[in-house]
DNA sequence: CTGAAAGCGCTTACAG
DNA sequence: CTGAAAGCGCTTACAG
């Protein structure tokens, strides 16, 4: 039973080219296998007739498909996009293609997705993170697909994973701040609901301001999603208050950009009458006016990184190794000491 | 690696209900074709082993997938990350998954991709633009599988698209700038070869530099990749001539914000010393200092429209009808009058 | 080096 | 409403 638009099978090529299914499949798979001229004439039947090979039946029967699936929280902000370029482009030297889908930091999509890519045969998934629902950390237990959590470096979670800890960067960043003088703090946090990059930080924060004698309970935490608008207006939020923070804290770069942005709306100059401090630097950190400090974070070395323990996992069977990266502080122009009142 | 413990299939499932494949298949596709009693048992065997579907047994099976891909030039820059969200999540609401993988802008790795994502059952097709390897335009016939081009509106393309007109769009925006008195303009470009977008808008700005009686062979041209580094060298090489332009416009935002980069290192005041445009209107176009002043693209909508488009050329079977959105100048501060001297 | 054949895990007419 | 069975397009021991 042929269809009209008949796609050519591997059985037409073997049919044309006089051979068996086996050799075809051969010709493709090992083609070592096969003698020069056989193997000739049978590639050049594939070309004729633009013969490409099912991938289901293919992964149905051969239990490997070279795809890696990666479900990351968000494509927007770029946030993940230069580390999620790297890491394709280390699969894809390795003969591996890359399918990506996002999640919007909903833990219901991301085990949707998760459930999606492995049923499309993933022989491997990279996550971000290590927050989730049970029901999809049991799954993944179940289901024996190699997965490997990145940007966010754990030493006991359920995945290996492959990051930098966040917590301690942050805690980092915010003594810098507090070295300057500042007393008055605010910060801008990511949702921290099923996400513990956001919980880290803010964790982080946290530390450094009581290791330095100061009561968190004081400062005022405000939770938004990463978004431009967002941070503008939690900014603006914040320095509505009576004694307003004289350094805002961010949970990302975006959200420091919708801080600046909201500081220059309201003829607040940073750093001078506030200071303002994002993480991840993204490449927009860098040109904002002012330049925005931050935690520098190694996207690209992640990447490839999380490339190759991944690929090790699935082709050799190995335990994915926990691996933590370095995140530095990188100080710029968004951070000064208090203004002198 | 395979998991000793092997996962559970429809016939395990089957066995433990005490019912034959056929039945438990249709609990799972067509649900109001069992009893209920029936039904529910079934539905209760599934959730106590844990099964999900084969996926590429499934697609062999039944020929479709309700898998979508995209091949995307870049998942950087955010140029295309708001346009695809709302493409992805309409394709939710429909049922059907999104898979996106990039092409580092290199037309043999669109290839690559585009065969993976038509291997791995995509029922249907996102790509941008019309620019694409004769083989894989073939491919594309030949397979039969709906695709649909975004982001750039071609009246007689080989594919249905929906879009804006890249030239007429940058021709407005040029326009205005000439309005505003500047004759000495400066080119950013994107690299053209491979790239229609980016072909169309140096044609669009060909088109109004011409019709006011300028001549274009006076207008410097530097293409290089979108990026902010690129377009900060590209701006310090413009304004490295002995009569610099008055206004330089930039192929997209990211080249601009290179190019404002630059200038601000360079001391160079915009837009009293010179204006810069962009192309795209991405978040960052208005916080940058000063504001950008760019061509506002529709992301969302052209991200939902090509979504239901493509959704009724895979399930209707219909030809896909090609749409023209609006892209409209946005006037920001970056732009102004040539400084009087 | 090559082929015959079983099997991968599903779906879907076709009967009943 | 349900089952028996063919078929989807491949890969891979097993023989020869």
């Amino acid at each position: 039973m042929t269809s009209n638009r008949s796609v050519p099978t591997l059985y037409d090529v073997a049919k044309t080219a006089g051979v068996s299914t086996a050799t075809v499949s051969r010709c493709l798979n090992s083609p070592e296998q096969v003698v020069e001229h056989t193997r000739k004439r049978v590639l050049e039947v594939i070309n004729q007739l633009g013969y490409t090979p099912n991938f289901g039946a293919r992964a149905m029967a051969a239990k490997r498909t070279y795809t890696i699936g990666a479900v990351i929280p968000t494509m927007e902000n770029a946030i993940f996009a230069r580390g999620l370029q790297a890491f394709q482009e280390e699969l894809r030297a390795g003969g591996y293609t890359l399918l990506v889908s996002s999640s919007a930091y909903d833990p219901q999509i991301e085990e949707e997705q998760i459930k999606a890519l492995i049923a499309r045969g993933a022989d491997g998934l990279l996550l971000i993170g290590h927050d989730r629902t049970k029901t999809v950390s049991e799954f993944l237990r179940k289901q024996g697909t190699p997965a490997l959590a990145a940007w966010s470096y754990e030493a006991d979670a359920e995945l290996p994973s492959i990051g930098f800890d966040n917590r301690r960067a942050m805690r980092s960043l915010t003594e810098e701040v507090l070295a300057l003088g500042h007393t008055r703090i605010g910060v801008i946090s990511g949702i921290t609901d099923g996400n513990d990059r956001a919980r880290r930080r803010v964790e982080g924060i946290s530390d450094a301001v009581t290791a330095a004698g100061l009561d968190m309970a004081g400062v005022p935490v405000i939770e938004t999603p990463y978004d431009i608008a967002n941070g503008a207006e939690a900014f603006h939020n914040l320095m509505q208050a009576d004694t307003p923070p004289t350094a805002v804290i961010c949970g990302n770069d975006v959200l420091a950009a919708g801080a600046l942005k909201a500081a220059g709306e309201m003829g607040i100059e940073v750093p001078r009458d506030v200071s303002v401090t994002g993480f991840d630097d993204i490449e927009l950190a860098g040109i904002l006016t002012p330049p925005l400090t931050t935690v520098h974070v190694p996207h690209r070395e992640m990447g490839r990184r999380a490339a190759r323990t991944l690929l090790a996992m699935v082709q050799k069977g190995i335990t994915g190794q926990t691996v933590q990266l370095e995140a530095k502080v990188c100080l710029r122009g968004s951070l000064a000491g208090p203004k002198a009142d």
